[in-house]
DNA sequence: CGCCGAGTTGAACTGAATCAAGAAACGTGG
DNA sequence: CCACGTTTCTTGATTCAGTTCAACTCGGCG
């Protein structure tokens, strides 16, 4: 099994045995998807906790037909609506693919065997609430005290390259101002 | 045991059974604080989860000497320094009585007995988690699409008669303004 | 009584939105 | 491989929401 990238991810959260590990790994599939393609459609019902191998994510959402990026997905990063996932429910987010990206994902239904099969499931289950929570918290307080460009030099400096292949217009939607205004910023800073 | 309205609350998240309340509520203890006692102090740790009977708190974090309220907590909401709790370390975020306030509390060591008294301890934890993921989410998004003066006009929306009682600076804070643009707001709506 | 924090109001300023137009990059079909 | 249209990015001019600084009012409290 190839997603060695996904069992260094998961023993930093959740300290895992490798019987556990077994056990969750064994449930994991691969998808791949092209630029642009849809990984979840608002609307629709999450089936998937996936994880990131390769390419780069965008989660948003939409509101007043404007669209609100939420958050990027880089390699090792988690990707999924789980609030639909959750609660079986249709989602408010969609998730796109802004490169070719391959995904390793486990499906709802072998997410309850695994909650079975092994104490794991819920340890997991209970650290993923809470990093969308911490990671929410923390964006919201940056919007709440820092400017765009803070925001920007921020994005860039946790993801100098990766952030490279992301069209400008998404990661201005991130920060929440305009493409031109990031266009200006760029050029203010360069 | 007085904290009928309690039940009430947690029967609607976690459609609780009238046993694992009598195991939950024998663990609950009333806390009271006066006007701007600080029920969470930033650098201490949580050591309760609490819900308001009554009055008014509100939690904020400090970000380069400025304080940011991020929510307020009326007569049956949640308040808690809730990583702090769960995580045994120093809290980021502090909670402070607006007024007299009474809340009912249950503390580190008495949930960890719910836990193994009950089933309803974990789903609790994971209920509390997740709304506090979808509120910083919904906050974080008004704060990308709408105009402060829209979030005020939610703000009272919501809380049409408790919002009276709150200094306006907090909730010029809570709405990611400065008090100035905020008592400007007031004037053109009325 | 005088002080102090909270709220209001004014004037100048600033970051970002909006409207508009042009330049560069990209993908597709001929 | 080029020509084409489309999307992406840049730049300019104008407008607007909200900040900042400053002065003044009001109510409570020592």
């Amino acid at each position: 099994m190839a997603a060695e990238f996904l069992k260094n991810y998961y023993q930093k959260i959740a300290k895992i045995s490798d019987r556990d590990w077994d056990v969750l790994s064994s449930h994991l599939i691969v998808r791949e998807f092209s630029r642009n393609e849809k990984i979840l459609e608002i609307g629709k019902t999450e089936n998937y906790i996936s994880f990131v191998q390769e390419g780069v994510c965008r989660t948003f959402c939409k509101k007043d037909s404007e669209e609100h990026t939420l958050s990027f997905s880089f390699p090792g990063d988690f990707a999924c609506g789980y609030l639909s996932f959750l609660k079986r429910s249709p989602s408010f987010l969609s998730i796109q693919a802004l490169t070719p990206t391959i995904v390793w994902s486990i499906s709802y239904e072998d997410m309850a065997c695994v909650y079975q099969e092994s104490g794991v499931g819920n340890y997991i289950g209970r650290n993923i609430a809470e990093g969308l929570y911490i990671r929410s918290t923390e964006r919201l307080i940056s919007f709440m005290a820092d400017s765009a460009e803070k925001r920007y030099a921020e994005l860039l400096n946790g993801n100098p390259i990766l952030i490279q292949n992301i069209p400008l217009k998404y990661i201005a939607s991130y920060i929440g101002i305009t493409p031109q205004a990031l266009s200006r910023i760029r050029r203010a800073i360069f």
